[in-house]
DNA sequence: CCGAATCCCTAGTAAAATGGTAGGGATTCA
DNA sequence: TGAATCCCTACCATTTTACTAGGGATTCGG
């Protein structure tokens, strides 16, 4: 019951890209220089994401990725299960289970509260959040 | 994004001993048999159960595990994070991050998510849920 | 006090998943 | 043409997962 790191660097990843917002792409180099990914994890997780339709490239010299879509059409659940597959309960050794257990029920209830949060998740809400908090500022009591 | 075998064994034996109700305690190999888990496998979710204070024991001829609490104060929460440890977003890349990320709030909203399913749902509920769809019936068109 | 039944404890282990790295090929564009 | 970039395949070390093996420690009826 966690997130796989890959998971998290494709959600930065694609923040990073929502966050940047111009049309022109952006360098894996850069990316994972801004967001502390290593460079070659990287490529592999871009390239997933490409696959699944929520980001495009371009090679050459001006070259690098970008959105495929807008940010408020990816949510977080696109990203996650993208590159780490769904959630799903163990399902392995209980596929011919006796139809009176209560625990698929429970998983199914389980799996609604998660989509609840993951999949109504914007970058684009993640992007404004982050504005909401740059503004306010990180009050610093150190002085 | 997804939940262990062993913790669904681990779910599996303690609604076992649940719906058992009885003060005497079960044998491994009963709630082995009727969950459909492997034995030894078992005996080692059994005993982290009894470390963590959710079930007693007692050997010998007439021995066997027993909860130590009534199904109405164990949780689902409870025996997930006491086998398969508590929910967590991938922290170890992480521990240094500047203090403007947007994700810590949203693995926040997805932790409080998932709690309200598991640490709201007690053994008791299961229990009754499923002896509810005992009365009911599981309709069976196949005639 | 014996011995059968049970839980208890330590190890080991094959397979898969995780978190990467290496090296070079294919495109793009000035 | 050549430099910069993405693209692709393969490899690899470590950890986790899902078990199995073998015997020791208790309990209790007789």
């Amino acid at each position: 019951m966690d997130v796989s790191v890959k998971g998290e660097y494709a959600l930065r990843a694609v923040f990073e890209l929502s966050r940047h917002g111009k049309p022109e792409p952006m360098k894996i180099a850069k990316i994972a220089e801004r967001q502390r990914i290593p460079q070659k994890f990287l490529e592999m997780i871009l390239a997933q994401l490409k696959q699944g339709g929520y980001l495009g490239s371009r090679r050459g010299v001006d070259g690098g990725y970008f959105l495929a879509r807008s940010p408020d059409q990816i949510t977080v659940g696109d990203i996650l299960r993208q590159v780490d597959g769904p959630f799903q309960p163990a399902k392995r050794p209980f596929a011919d289970e006796p139809t009176d257990s209560p625990f698929p029920e429970m998983w199914d209830r389980v799996e609604r509260a998660l989509s609840c949060v993951i999949d109504r998740t914007t970058f684009a809400d993640l992007v404004e959040r982050w504005r909401q908090r740059r503004v306010k500022g990180v009050p610093n009591w150190q002085i």
